[in-house]
RNA sequence: GCCCGGAUGGCGGAACUGGUAGACGCAAGGGACUUAAAAUCCCUCGGCCGUAUGGCUGUGAGAGUUCGAUUCUCUCUCCGGGCACCA
């Protein structure tokens, strides 16, 4: 018993992944017969070492891998580095190395780390994003991209900060401060990059129904992320001038109610209408006020409404009134027209607004059997109505009226039916060294020429050396001089990088085929595996990455490179890994390292438990002894194995219509946990149930053995046998030695996911629970073919049943078929 | 504020399309083996009452539908996530 009290995780796991290193069973190519599986987890970045998260996310994928290859199908399952970003370059500059040698040194690390949990990669499809061979393919299609006019460049106000010298997206400005440096963030007006992803969202949105294999909760997310608007664009014409306001709304049934009009402050029309005024010094004054607090602006607190009379007019087009303009911080220049029509009877904002200047407030929109007061209402109704002071249209159901007030402004030539998104185009442009080259060139002459294709890829400087000089590039006066590829004068060559999503965006299309040399993409190979059959990654990436990769493959299918119109077909969202009930991180002190676990461990029984301990959708507690539990139970599979080894070479075959007694029942649960664990995989990964189905096959067989009643070697071999191809996807390198040592001498890579004998599963028993109203009673071993009629009767004559009837008569008894009789009395 | 989730023993979590609530695991308690410990094995384990057969109660709270509700409907509380002046 000595040697098999604990097996030797460490020396297992070496041998399995040595073998697999050798042997290469995970390599796959486009031209293999079989039917195809992509299987994707979200690339890590490379920050030093795996955290829990991976480990969780890695696992998932590697079980469903391994679960598809024993199905039979060519598995595609590959990793890779998303290797650009800015923790690179600070870390470099507090060690004095390169962040190219920083990066570089971290793949290696955590290469290794990946290849010690045994996950089953095709490693020879590995990518590191920051690699001139990854990127060239990336500038080159940025260039098919500008040709196609899908990219402009265009002066935008940014968050700016001083200390780190770059741009910060909105959500990295906290309280007005960087969030890394604690420095004011200041605006400032510049020139960016932007792709438009605008020109997709229509697309974008209704694709999103062709995404069944999503979780709803993703779904919805980018939905209103993209935020499609639909309603009316009309013109207001200013009195007195030539110029016209456009505004957009989504109640045209409420135009009736105008008493005023708002505008952004940024609204191009403002200069115009104040100038030469005495308003213009007030609305100046505002304006400016107004364009610091909104760069000021904490993220979570709306600040009040205000706004400034421009001292001008407009023309309602509907009714002919003059409305007075104003400026208000509450119009958004970045959405619709930056301009709004007020209604403060039904619009809440407008409301505020028009208490607290003393603005008229009209009712035009009357409840159902309720008449609507403007002297004494306390906030806006916004809801549907009947049309009231709105001239012709009064009476008019509000929702109807939508459309009707739409084709009259139409028919009169001052608006149109109009959509907005709520979605930006996506600005690319970052000031960072470690990121791609945007390859365009600055010519005095030409303007934008792009870097000729045969240039590319316009290589980060520096990069091949330790020591090579890593400011972001529009320090590095070298890099920056070029001749135009057009006119051949002295030109400057464009210093913003690529935001790191850009990456991100396309790599699973090119692990297709990484090696490709004759373009970003070989159509052959990324024809034939994508989409992606299963994505595997965190929540946090619901909207922008998988947004963004979306935008990218309906882009890359209109450049001919892709047939399919969305890149994942089914999306797993894992739960994130937490500990005493708060997400592992540095700061909380609670994290824990894989490193660690598996040395204690192995890489098996980390795998079982972060498994094995909640759903992948669900966050995961992790529980030190519940690691240790997982251990435990394999340590029994592998004692149960190796006392049984002589029934496990045995080579008679099961005969399942001979079975009696505690071999048929062995026989019965090892065909269910079959089905069962099939099932539990199949329909939504669970592997959690799926694992406590193996365990309680593991236990029967372990009661059943140790038993008085002798069950026919070819049994319990059916179930070990079972056990250890079920686990395999989880615990691989266990499940394969196991699978050796029982005499097999082909691995358990050739093997083949069992199928279960519907004969086998079927129960010859069934335990019938009896109530009386309600109320179990009184349960009931029957024959499983039973009929209803004499279950009644069986019940009804239980002895219990009768007790607990008493004189009472039934006065209606209802039946389930093979569950339940409840009689009521 | 709006939109999504979620709430089940001491803990992580099970429960098929409404049909035995608590599978599996962890922890805890008791026992066996041992000089002892570790490991392993066996038993108990939602709460209350009872020596026990057993009874009552119990899935965040309250109502409802039903022969029957963790599951369906409504209202509410708490927790998590997303969006947040989007006209």
């Amino acid at each position: 018993m000595q040697i098999s009290d604990k097996y030797d995780f460490q020396a297992i796991e070496q041998k399995w992944q040595q073998r697999w290193e050798s042997e290469t069973p995970y390599r796959v190519d486009h031209n293999s017969a079989g039917e195809k599986y992509y299987v994707l987890e979200m690339f890590p970045y490379p920050s030093g070492r795996i955290h829990m998260g991976h480990v969780r996310n890695y696992s998932i994928g590697d079980v469903i891998a391994r679960y598809k290859r024993l199905q039979g199908y060519d598995v595609i399952h590959p990793m890779g580095w998303d290797a650009f970003g800015l923790p690179a370059e600070n870390a470099a500059m507090k060690r004095g190395i390169h962040p190219a040698a920083w990066t570089y040194d971290n793949i290696d690390y955590m290469r290794t780390q990946l290849k010690e949990l045994g996950l089953s990669y095709d490693w020879q499809r590995e990518l590191a994003t920051c690699n001139p061979k990854y990127y060239r393919w990336e500038q080159q299609l940025f260039l098919e991209m500008l040709e196609k006019g899908l990219i402009y460049r265009k002066e935008t106000t940014v968050n700016w900060c001083n200390d780190c010298q770059t741009v910060l997206a909105r959500e990295q400005v906290v309280d007005g401060l960087c969030w890394r440096c604690d420095q004011p963030v200041v605006p400032k007006t510049m020139y960016g990059w932007f792709f438009k992803i605008t020109d997709y969202a229509e697309e974008l949105l209704a694709d999103l129904d062709k995404l069944s294999g999503w979780p709803e909760k993703v779904v919805t997310m980018q939905r209103n992320w993209i935020g499609k608007s639909t309603g009316l664009a009309c013109d207001f014409q200013v009195e007195e001038m030539e110029e016209q306001i456009t505004i957009f709304t989504t109640r045209p049934d409420t135009i009736f109610g105008v008493t005023f009009m708002s505008l952004a402050a940024e609204h191009p029309l403002i200069p115009s209408l104040i100038q030469g005024s005495d308003r213009e010094q007030a609305v100046q004054e505002y304006i400016e006020a107004t364009l610091l607090e909104k760069q000021r602006a904490s993220a979570d607190k709306e600040p009040d409404k205000t706004g400034v009379f421009t001292g001008r007019y407009c023309i309602n087009p509907y009714n002919g009134e003059r409305v007075p303009i104003y400026v208000a911080n509450f119009v958004l220049m970045e959405y619709g027209t930056g301009a709004v029509m007020a209604v403060p009877a039904h619009d809440q904002r407008d409301f505020e607004f028009a208490r607290k200047y003393q603005l008229p407030v009209r009712v035009v929109i009357q409840p159902e059997g309720e008449q609507l007061d403007p002297a004494t209402m306390e906030e806006a109704f916004t809801q549907p109505g009947r049309l009231a002071n709105s001239g012709a249209f009064d009476g008019l159901d509000s929702i109807a009226a939508q459309q009707t007030l739409i084709v009259h402004a139409q028919e009169h030539g001052f608006g149109q039916p109009h959509i907005t998104f709520r979605l930006r185009d996506w600005g690319i442009s970052r000031q960072r060294y470690w990121g791609a080259p945007i390859p365009v060139i600055h010519c005095e002459e030409c303007g934008i020429v792009p870097v000729p294709v045969t240039e590319l890829p316009v290589v980060l400087p520096g990069a091949e050396h330790e020591s090579g000089v890593h400011t972001p590039l529009h320090q590095q006066e070298e890099f920056i001089a070029a001749s135009c590829p057009c006119c051949g004068r002295d030109a400057r060559r464009e210093t913003d990088t690529m935001d790191t999503f850009v990456e991100s965006s396309w790599y699973y299309v090119r692990y297709t085929n990484p090696q490709y040399t004759d373009g970003p993409i070989d159509k052959e190979a990324a024809n034939h595996w994508l989409g992606v059959d299963q994505y595997i990654g965190g929540v946090e990436h619901a909207i922008l990455h998988l947004l963004y990769s979306r935008f990218f493959t309906k882009v890359l299918r209109d450049l001919g490179y892709l047939q399919i119109d969305e890149p994942f077909v089914n999306l797993l969202t894992q739960g994130m890994v937490i500990k005493n009930g708060a997400k592992m991180s540095k700061s909380k002190g609670n994290v824990v390292d894989p490193d660690e676990l598996i040395k204690q461990f192995g890489a098996d029984t980390v795998r079982l438990f972060s498994l094995f301990a909640a759903p992948p959708e669900r966050d995961l507690e992790w529980n030190a002894q519940g690691v240790e539990g997982a251990s435990r139970f394999l340590n029994r599979v592998h004692r149960l194995v190796h006392q049984q080894l002589g029934c496990c070479t045995a080579s008679d075959p099961v005969e399942a219509e001979q079975l009696q007694g505690a071999a048929k029942q062995l026989h019965r649960k090892t065909h269910q946990t079959i089905q069962r664990v099939s099932e539990n995989i199949e329909s939504n990964f669970h592997f959690n149930t799926a694992i406590s189905g193996i365990m309680e096959l593991v236990n029967l067989t372990t009661t059943l053995v140790s038993a008085a009643e002798e069950i026919p070697p070819a049994v319990v071999r059916e179930a070990l046998e079972t056990v250890l191809v079920l686990l395999y996807p989880m615990v691989p390198h266990f499940s394969a030695e196991l699978w050796e040592a029982t005499g097999h001498g082909t691995t358990l890579d050739s093997a083949r996911w069992p199928s279960y004998d519907r004969e086998a599963v079927k129960e010859e028993q069934l335990t019938i629970v009896v109530q009386v109203n309600g109320k179990v009673r009184a349960k009931l071993e029957v024959a499983s073919d039973i009929e209803d009629e004499p279950l009644k009767e069986l019940a009804l004559a239980n002895e219990k049943v009768v007790n607990f009837l008493q004189e009472k008569q039934p006065k209606k008894v209802i039946v389930v078929k093979k569950k339940l009789v409840n009689i009521v009395a």
